[in-house]
DNA sequence: ACGTTGATTCAACGACTGTAGAATGACTTG
DNA sequence: CAAGTCATTCTACAGTCGTTGAATCAACGT
């Protein structure tokens, strides 16, 4: 329907635009209603195919969602500690601005499937907790990591899952400005010794990004 | 099995202990799995009767899952403006060191429950946004109040749903320790710089260059 | 003793699910 | 053109779900 498919196509090139087709209404629909709820039948009509054949591709509705879900986060890459909680920070502007329809499938998902969990906690894990326990390292290293870790998904749930009112409709950036001591206050190591807010304004938004990241992004056809 | 059910018990009596049982089972199994993957006749099971009989006293799994999830917090109360983080703080604290039971149930099911989720909106909006809203009002003041929700709903999530490693095991002290300077750096209103800026206590504001940290140690805990 | 009420169970229906295997039909290769 | 391959569909099964209406059994007022 998108695509005539009135003349032939070559059948791997067929196959690939069908499951292409597929993993995207899948993404649309675990992102929207989580596990459970996401039918291979519902997938399959969004898709314009028959049931079986999400069957026969993925073999199964667990894999259909490992392979909808699956992201590849481009880790943040190591640099001068001064500038790591902005770093985390861009990243996390990055998905609040760019369409969550992944992210969301993963969020939503991952209080009912271990798999979407473990997923989550991977990567919070590795954008977060490892760099920051990298350079902080040692038990308090892990609790602010894992304190940064909540924030973020603390953000992304509060504005795309539950929509919460001075949120959802935000701007990234005001947002990540009244983020940014947060992240600076849990980075720093010195930050537990005073109680004082601390607005730290060293740095603006280092908006060059970290690094290239030639990363395509695929796009719905619709 | 708490009360010996060999002797007779008057009807309504009866029927109360039932019901109170039936809804201890649903809250502990929606919040271990959901409201999808909860079924009634799992409910019925842990509780010892028949599926058939939740319906009649509850109506339906949606009518079981409000009862089960009804939640009634106590509000903040109104005080100075100066401790308003420090009692939305406290009342995070609370809930970080109680059973998460019925919390985790809302927090579990909102993703994939309309009513779930609006029940932790409307939660989140009484004890952040509307204090933090009309404390400081306008706009900000309700974006404000959707960070600080989106805050505390993650550390919820972090600890309880996800898991995560530095986050799970926590003394709640350390993470309220960490969580402070955040809670009051998204409260105070003059912490974005306001040009009148009314130092409601000493803000030293020292962002001179500390690039000669004290790196003592990059201690790295394998 | 009675009949009545209400708590509780039994058995079943209809809908929906994930999944499997045979069948269809278009494209490719000889 | 014939045979083969592969994407795709059709049909169906076995299971589970929420829900229902009739049936059971104990407690109650008379």
């Amino acid at each position: 329907m998108t695509t005539t498919d009135a003349f032939p196509v070559a059948k791997g090139e067929r196959r690939h635009q069908t499951e292409e087709r597929i993993l995207g209404v899948a993404r649309e629909l675990f992102s929207e209603t989580g596990y459970d709820r996401t039918t291979i039948r519902a997938v399959a009509a969004g898709a314009g195919v028959d049931p079986a054949l999400v069957m026969h591709y993925f073999g199964s509705k667990e894999n259909l969602f490992g392979a909808a879900i699956r992201v590849d986060m481009e880790d943040v890459v190591v640099g001068p500690e001064e500038e790591l909680a902005d770093r985390l920070l861009a990243k996390l502007e990055q998905k609040l601005e760019g369409e969550p329809e992944a992210q969301l499938a993963l969020l939503r998902s991952m209080l009912t499937h271990d798999q979407a969990a473990e997923a989550v906690r991977a990567a919070l894990r590795r954008e977060c907790g490892q760099v920051v326990g990298n350079a902080i390292g040692g038990e308090a290293g892990s609790l602010r990591a894992g304190v940064l870790s909540a924030m973020t998904v603390g953000v992304m749930v509060g504005r795309y899952l539950l929509q919460l009112e001075g949120l959802k409709d935000a701007d990234p950036k005001e947002i990540m400005e009244l983020l940014r001591p947060c992240f600076h206050s849990v980075v720093d190591r010195d930050a537990e010794t005073r109680k004082t807010v601390r607005p730290s304004r060293s740095k603006p938004a280092p908006e060059a990004g970290p690094k290239a990241r030639p990363r395509s992004k695929r796009g719905r056809a619709g």
